[in-house]
DNA sequence: CGGGTGCGACTGTGATCACATAGCGTCCAT
DNA sequence: ATGGACGCTATGTGATCACAGTCGCACCCG
């Protein structure tokens, strides 16, 4: 019998296309109210509209792309209010995902925090949008994993998928920029096993983030 | 220029087909594990498998389907640990929905929430899981409605959703039955105005509703 | 020069088909 | 009688096609 070694090799099409198209989408590389077209996306991925047609089904109902009334699809342009709500959440399952994740958080994971957190310093000196949401999230997620919580990942990355046009938007306007202020509260809580500090840090860095979408 | 009465008469094969499948999941009228083949979809619902496989995609999207490394699918069986997160969640959304709703809870709506504490009795009464489900989600969604969260709600029904089949599953073994005793307590913070009460009353409901689930 | 109208290309929808694969029952050999 | 191998059937996948609706653009008329 053989061990899978590769736990996906699935050649399946519309997986491609899913992975490409949200990973796209989440890291703010498509402004909101970008329209989409079957045929185009499955040109751009070399497969005929099926495998695209489920992709973007997916997608919708995970939020992160809209259909209009006549079946087009399109980015989402979200409002005040969704943005709000959106970073409700995020505060909401954050922190208790955070606080799930500190009586696990080791050394190794504090160190590898720093790093991204680095790495993030370096996309912002860069001015490089796409760079800096795709390791902020990537950060988040390194802390977020340590909560042996998949249900509630998921949830927070749904909602990081829908605010991803929008943050496309902004950050493509964001000239003055400055390391995550937060991150080093989240790290020092970490480090120091100090849980409402944690939660303090987690809620600040994720309403002062999205403070800046509301237009 | 015509204003179009029925917003959604929409003739679209593929979400009646989704309706129909979500409705039946969330209500708990498939029990876990339950194989599904999208030829049998399709006949059931009078379509081809085209519009099947879109609304399989859009349930497993949402965690109301699993597919089988052949791409079979199926209904979750949830271990403990992943309805003990979904209950998390549930009591992290649910109490924040019921806060955002309690200053616009007006009489009328406290009225309709006790004429729906009523039918679930009946159901209660009757030993009608199926109707106990539906008319238990209906008291919460009517009165997380009033929230003015639509991000929040959806949210929260894509959890119900999963743990639809392991409610089947619960209710269908459940012999002795009392009408569920914290929507009394909801009722009553909201009479009273009473937030703090209120939060405690919603959160000890799912916590309460979902411990019976662990096995 | 401006606006309305009509045509054409484009887009999503759903059905059907060909194909690969996984299940599963059966049949044969020991 | 039991275990294993074979083959059939059922199932998901992806491509293609026909159709209907819509959007846009150009052309024509005032």
């Amino acid at each position: 019998m053989l061990i899978q070694t590769r736990p996906d090799p699935s050649p399946s099409a519309h997986d491609r296309v899913y992975r490409g198209l949200r990973s796209r989408i989440m890291h703010g590389e498509i402004p909101p109210g970008q329209a989409l077209t079957l045929r185009g996306i499955g040109k751009d991925f070399g497969v005929s509209m099926t495998p695209a047609r489920e992709a973007v089904r997916r997608l919708v109902a995970e939020g992160a792309l809209q259909l209009s009334s006549s079946g087009r699809v399109s980015t989402p342009d979200l409002s005040n209010e969704r943005i709000e709500e959106l970073a409700a959440l995020r505060a909401l399952i954050e922190v208790e995902l955070a606080s799930r994740a500190l009586p696990r958080a080791h050394m190794a994971l504090i160190d590898r925090l720093q790093t991204i957190n680095g790495t993030i310093a370096d996309a912002v000196r860069a001015h490089d949008p796409v760079g800096y949401i795709r390791t902020n999230l990537e950060f988040h997620r390194t802390l977020y994993l340590r909560a042996q919580a998949p249900a509630m990942l998921a949830m927070t990355e749904t909602v990081w998928l829908q605010l991803g046009p929008t943050m496309c938007k902004l950050y493509g306007r964001m000239r003055r920029s400055e390391a995550p202020h937060f991150h080093r509260h989240i790290i020092a809580a970490l480090k120091a096993g100090d849980e409402p500090g944690l939660r303090l840090a987690v809620r600040s860095d994720v309403t002062q983030g999205l403070r800046m979408l509301t237009t």
